[in-house]
DNA sequence: CCTGCGAAGATTGTCAACAATCCTCACAGT
DNA sequence: ACTGTGAGGATTGTTGACAATCTTCGCAGG
């Protein structure tokens, strides 16, 4: 066994610890949107003195995730109508974009699309297993990780970084409004038109077919609202 | 004068004043990339306690300008050439998708576009007005309002927030790097390939200006890295 | 009854002190 | 000369206490 087998230790900072449950705890629905995050009980509940609570929300405030109210507390994002349409507004450019660069790398690198196409196949494939299987939650994150798997294939880090940001809202929603009940079948077929324009290069096509299911994922999002 | 003519008054964080402070800092090189940000020193330097300091820099960790090492410090982001190649590629998703959405929106309301384009022009006219007075700085400056009006006039908050954080690191690259002279009449010359693509809802001429542009602009940057 | 004021309670904002960690240097041992 | 250890200094991490702010409620006065 040689030195380099090892790898670099790296500890999360406290702040950084407390950061990533409360995202999850807005992201699933325990920490609903409107709620107020009080300092005393959240710190007694992380074992930890105000200060490096106060830091981890910090993180969650310039994330966008936490509204501070300076001298009246911090609460968790609520989203209207028209952020919600913002929010696809802005995944349906980075995944449209993502597509594309994807269909780019392949003009030099065959490679490259064909790995990503696979992965994207495998993703609706993972979808259909859930559609079948009748599991609507598991179907809907299936369908959240087949956009991850895109935006991830396109090589780029940080649009990597962009989106996820936009998919923690994106769960927000979904927990917060569950959204109408959609027939899994288009759901899975939608997303194969996406795989099929990337493995046929085809740049039309896939800024269509983003565009197009974004738009009806928003439509049965927002239609409860209304 | 009525009740309703007054704003609701908003006092910004001590946290939120030392974060815009520093951000101004880094975007503009008097914090230098590599820079360790010592609490104890800045926090005498603002005339506050290291916990508000603390608090501010945990924002600009997330946002990304700040790289923490746990027990050692923290430091002013430094973006190597994958990095920058990288900003510049969220950058061209971003611009290129807001020009569509410029686009499409005013295929219900033509006067859209027309504002929109109106504006892209007059930003091109300033940068032309500093192209011939031969200030490269305020040249620049007026480049980056370019872009920056584009991303405004999608109607995207999300979309322009996002933006915003890259051309802070965009600000950052240039004042780090200095990038090679070039043609002013160029430079001005691509921009209203932009505009132009826009005032004639030309999405492929428009997708096709802002990537030759960006793709120019990023091999300026980068060249004397190599 | 309505309005204004002050007090109390709850919570957030900040501070200074102490704890913990890391790095560097000097000294001792081999 | 090289290596290991411990001490000191600098800096970051955390805590608890106090200050500041906001909200609510009770009481007094008109």
């Amino acid at each position: 066994m040689s030195a380099t087998s090892f790898q670099r230790v790296h500890r999360e900072s406290t702040a950084g610890l407390i950061t990533r449950q409360l995202r999850e705890g807005i992201m699933y629905g325990s920490l609903a949107p409107g709620t107020q995050l009080s300092e005393v009980t959240l710190a007694a509940q992380f074992g930890v003195s105000r200060g490096p609570l106060r830091e981890a929300m910090q993180r969650l405030v310039q994330e966008g995730l936490v509204r501070s109210e300076p001298n009246r507390g911090l609460f968790v994002k609520e989203l209207d109508e028209d952020e919600i349409r913002d929010l696809y507004t802005a995944r349906t450019a980075i995944e449209t974009s993502c597509g594309r660069l994807i269909i780019r790398a392949g003009l030099d690198n065959p490679e490259r699309t064909e790995a990503a196409a696979n992965d994207l196949r495998e993703a609706c494939t993972a979808m259909q297993t859930e559609a079948e299987a009748g599991d609507l939650e598991k179907l809907s994150d299936a369908d959240l990780h087949f956009h991850e798997t895109l935006v991830a294939s396109s090589g780029s880090p940080r649009l990597q970084r962009m989106h996820e940001t936009l998919m923690v809202e994106t769960r927000m929603c979904l927990t917060a409004l569950e959204g109408t009940y959609r027939d899994p079948e288009d759901q899975v077929h939608e997303h194969r038109l996406i795989a099929e324009a990337i493995t046929e290069n085809n740049d039309a096509a896939l800024v269509e077919a983003v565009e197009s299911h974004m738009k009806e994922a928003l439509d049965r999002l927002i239609r409860p609202l209304a």
